[in-house]
DNA sequence: GTAATTCCTACTAAATTAGTAGTAAAATAG
DNA sequence: CTATTTTACTACTAATTTAGTAGGAATTAC
C-alpha cells in the first residue's frame, strides 16, 4: 500500500509550479530537475500522465516551460496523485466495469469503502497547502 | 496504491477460519485451498505472515489445522491487513525510526495523515462483518 | 541559426510480488 | 507402530510493476 515514488515525484513538480504560479512566469523541467534533483527524463516521463489532467499551460522552446492553469489553492492533491498513479483504488474491482461479481462479493464493500475514504481525505487538501 | 494479493487472500484465511470459529474445530489449509481455490503452497506462505500476529491455535498432523483464538468480532481488519502486508503505511518515512529529515519534509503531514487514515478505517471494520 | 526547451518513441534495469518445489517434523487414527 | 495428514522450513523461479535512461524530432526566443 504504497505511494509510488512517481506519484511523490508529481507532487514535488506541482510544488515548484506552485510556489512560481503567481509570478506568471513559466518554469522549465530543468529548472525543477535541478532543484528537486530529479533527472529530467524522469521528469519528462512524469509529465506526461500530469498533461492528462490539464493542470498547464504549457510554452514550448527557449524560456519555454510550464505555468498552472488555476490558483494552488482549487488543485487538490487527490487530483495529482490519481493523475500520476493514473489511479487511486486499492482493487481493481472497484473501478468502472471492474469485476462482474462485485454484487456478491463479501469484501468489495470494504475496499470501495477504502478507496473512497482515501479518495475523499486527498480531495480534501489542496496545493497550496504545501507550497 | 493496491492492496496486494497477499493481503487479499489472508482475509479469505481468516473469513473461512472465522465461519468455523464458534464450532471450535480446526480447519486445514488444504481445505481453505479447495475452498477459496488458492494453491495449498501459497497459504502456506501466507500463514507464515499471519502467524506473527499470534491469530491462531494451531494442531499439527491429521485432523489437525488452525483454530482462530479470538471472536471474529473482536479481530480487525486492520490487523489482519498489516499482519499480510507487512505494514500499511503510504511512505516508508512515516514507519518509526523512518525519514530523519521528516520535520523538515512539507510532505510529511500529508502522507501521515493518510496512513492514519486508512488505519483508522481497516481498525474500523472487524472480521465478523464478513463472514 | 543556435540554444533551450517540450514532445515522442523505445529501451533497460531494478525491485517487488506472486507462485512453486521438496523435504523435515509433528501428531493422530487405526 | 506405521501410514497418513498436516504444519514448518528453506530455497527457488516466474511474472509483473516500477523506476529510470537514451536519442532524436519539433518548436520557439533571442
Amino acid at each position: 500500500m504504497k505511494i509510488s515514488t512517481k506519484g511523490r515525484y508529481a507532487l514535488s513538480i506541482m510544488i515548484q509550479l506552485g510556489r512560481v504560479y503567481s509570478e506568471g512566469e513559466y518554469l522549465s523541467l530543468t529548472e525543477i530537475s535541478e532543484r528537486e534533483h530529479i533527472s529530467l527524463k524522469y521528469l519528462e516521463k512524469i509529465m506526461i500522465s500530469l498533461k492528462k489532467a490539464d493542470f498547464f499551460l504549457v510554452q514550448k522552446g527557449k524560456e519555454g516551460g510550464y505555468l498552472l492553469k488555476k490558483d494552488p489553492s482549487e488543485i487538490s492533491i487527490g487530483s495529482i496523485i490519481r493523475a500520476a498513479e493514473e489511479e487511486l483504488d486499492v482493487v481493481d474491482c472497484v473501478k468502472s466495469g471492474g469485476c462482474p461479481k462485485k454484487n456478491q462479493c463479501g469484501t468489495y464493500p470494504l475496499w470501495k469503502g477504502l478507496s473512497e475514504e482515501i479518495n475523499l481525505y486527498l480531495d480534501s487538501k489542496f496545493l497550496k497547502e504545501y507550497l
